[in-house]
RNA sequence: GGCGACGUGGCCAAGCGGCUAAGGCAUCGGAUUGCAAAUCCGACAUCCCGGGUUCGAAUCCCGGCGUCGCCUCCA
């Protein structure tokens, strides 16, 4: 098995992937509360796991992925206030709004998605566990954790108890240290709340990733990750509770991704002259992306940029680097990606075979190419190696889309030099090359999640009169047609030039005139 | 104040002590095209600054300057 290499937060070093039970793998990634609509960042995370899931699979793992939804918390219950409607509700469509932006992702790796709410007794058990030990001390109904019984506390952000704050308000009275944390709070008149031995009261805000972690993976498990804001306080604080309650460790590798920033790079002509009412949630808000700064509308920048222009601008970056986001950005990630589709179209125009009907290698070893001499095939394998050599070393997806490139043309240099075309013998050494290239090509864009299926027609459509459309087009074509053959230029370029004031791009190609909407 | 990250061509971005510093966007040449588009070929960086370690550093150490994050809710 080849050496994966992964950045563990907790030792600050890249170690060697050895998983607990291989082949089987357990990842817990720390998903959304959900209070409001998911925002650009929150996608980070599930894209990357989603990824890393792919790539350990294709590499003969068996990983089994758990992202929790947090569906009980005070940010629940004020936004249940503010809106009058039962915290549940929120939940519920919050959580909708996660998953269909998920989907529109390409995120589909996901094995379990616990709620708290359906994990109250674990919760419960959880305290109890650390309450028997000492660990956790009840007060008028609330139970907090003793942070200074857990002397490794601290390790995962670098920290010393005595810098910690910790919560203030009315629960800092019954704490023993102000660094000590909530594991269950009683609940006022007018809150949701659960049966318990401390009284009717809700869980505290980090136990439940303690316990439904537990329950599916386990008391030490593999790949604990989540963005960089959660190390400290939440993934310490997790940390602390699993730890103690267990007498183990809790995770064999911590695994942080960076935070998105949104901002104005190029900045050209200052930002006196926007717009608010034509800017996206990311330009008017520079900095750190944020619900409390009005992040948001994930589902209609999804709508704007297509989910695959999201993802892959995602992907284009290390997942532990900070990602600056702006429309600007995404335009540029879209433009690299349109090289794709149009290899794609040329593909099944000379195979006539769709890109996306290709099955990509069951795995690692089934996708190794044999090039018996030939260059381009040469040229393929060597590429493929730098493709794994590079997500081998801590999922450098960067470094992998980079093959990726390389990869498209080689092919598109070999049909030129080749000379091949939909004319060309089916059993041709050439086609069998560029069919051999292009399945490489659909394994290692498999594995990021990239081009699983058509990018749906350009928005805007034709509603009812398609037909209509398409055969304005091929009349107006074949005039152009006739008057180029007549080399009455003057005609077919004010053709081609108003259809493009129009928005309609005609594209002459060897074998035929062909068109698409630009706007 | 404490902890941490980052600074690579016009822009984005790989690089983790040693091949000619990946790749993308943009730009400029060339091939191709009636002209375009697409495609291919080529051009375009000595890596924030100053020291140091080393036979050798963008890569390690020290000191600056700059940007950003966490320390309170946050993916």
């Amino acid at each position: 098995m080849p050496e994966i290499r992964v950045y563990n937060t907790l030792s600050k070093t890249k170690e060697p992937f050895a998983p607990l039970r291989a082949p089987a793998v357990g990842i817990y990634l720390c998903g959304p509360t959900v209070y409001a609509e998911a925002h650009i960042g929150h996608m980070v995370g599930p894209v990357i796991f989603d990824t890393i899931k792919r790539y350990l699979t294709h590499n003969g793992y068996q990983v089994t992925l758990v992202v929790n939804i947090t569906d009980v918390d005070d940010k629940l219950i004020a936004q249940s206030r503010k809106r009058g409607v039962p915290m549940s509700q929120i939940a519920t469509e919050m959580t909708a709004d996660y998953m269909a932006n998920l989907k529109e992702l390409g995120v589909n790796q996901i094995d379990y998605m616990p709620r708290a709410t359906d994990h109250m007794d674990d919760i419960i058990q959880f305290i109890q566990c650390l309450e028997s030990q000492g660990y956790a001390y009840a007060v008028d109904g609330d139970v907090f954790f003793e942070v200074g019984k857990d002397k490794s506390y601290g390790e995962l952000s670098n920290r010393s108890t005595d810098q910690q704050q910790g919560e203030g308000g009315d629960a800092a009275a019954r704490k023993r240290s102000p660094s000590d944390f909530a594991l269950w709070k009683s609940a006022k008149a007018d809150e949701p709340a659960w049966d318990s031995p401390w009284g009717r009261g809700r869980p505290g805000w980090h136990i439940e990733c303690s316990a439904m972690s537990h329950r599916i993976l386990g008391e030490t498990f593999d790949i604990h990750g989540g963005g960089l804001d959660l190390m400290f306080p939440h993934h310490e604080n997790e940390r602390a509770q699993s730890t103690c309650c267990h007498n183990a460790p809790m995770v064999k590798y911590w695994m942080h991704n960076g935070l998105m920033r949104a901002g104005n790079k190029g900045k050209v002509g200052g930002k006196n002259d926007r717009d608010p009412a034509t800017e996206s949630v990311a330009e008017q808000t520079e900095g750190k992306i944020s619900r409390s700064k009005g992040g948001g509308g994930l589902a209609e920048l999804i709508r704007r940029q297509t989910g695959e222009r999201l993802r892959f601008f995602l992907l284009r970056t290390h997942y532990r680097s900070t990602i600056v986001f702006n429309d600007e950005a995404l335009a540029e990630a879209g433009t690299s990606l349109e090289a794709f589709y149009r290899f794609f179209d040329r593909f099944e125009e000379l195979t006539g075979t769709s890109f996306y009907d290709l099955s990509a290698a069951e795995n690692r070893e089934a996708g190794a190419i044999d090039p018996a001499g030939d260059k381009v095939l040469e040229e393929a394998a060597g590429l493929r190696e730098k493709y794994f050599a590079a997500m081998d070393d801590d999922f450098n997806t960067g470094a992998a889309i980079s093959v990726l490139f390389d990869l498209l043309r080689t092919m598109n240099r070999h049909i030129d030099q080749s000379g091949l075309d939909k004319n060309t013998a089916a059993d041709s050494p050439a086609r069998a090359t560029l069919l051999s290239v292009a399945g490489v090509l659909r394994e290692l864009t498999s594995l990021l999640g990239l081009f699983v299926k058509p990018v749906p027609a350009a928005a805007g459509g034709d509603d009812g009169d398609s037909g209509l459309s398409d055969q304005l087009m091929d009349l107006l074509i074949e005039l152009r047609k006739t008057a180029r053959q007549n080399k009455d230029f003057a005609t077919s370029d004010a053709i081609r030039d108003r259809l493009a004031e129009i928005g309609v791009a005609l594209l002459d190609k060897k074998d035929g005139t062909t068109w698409e909407r630009t706007s």
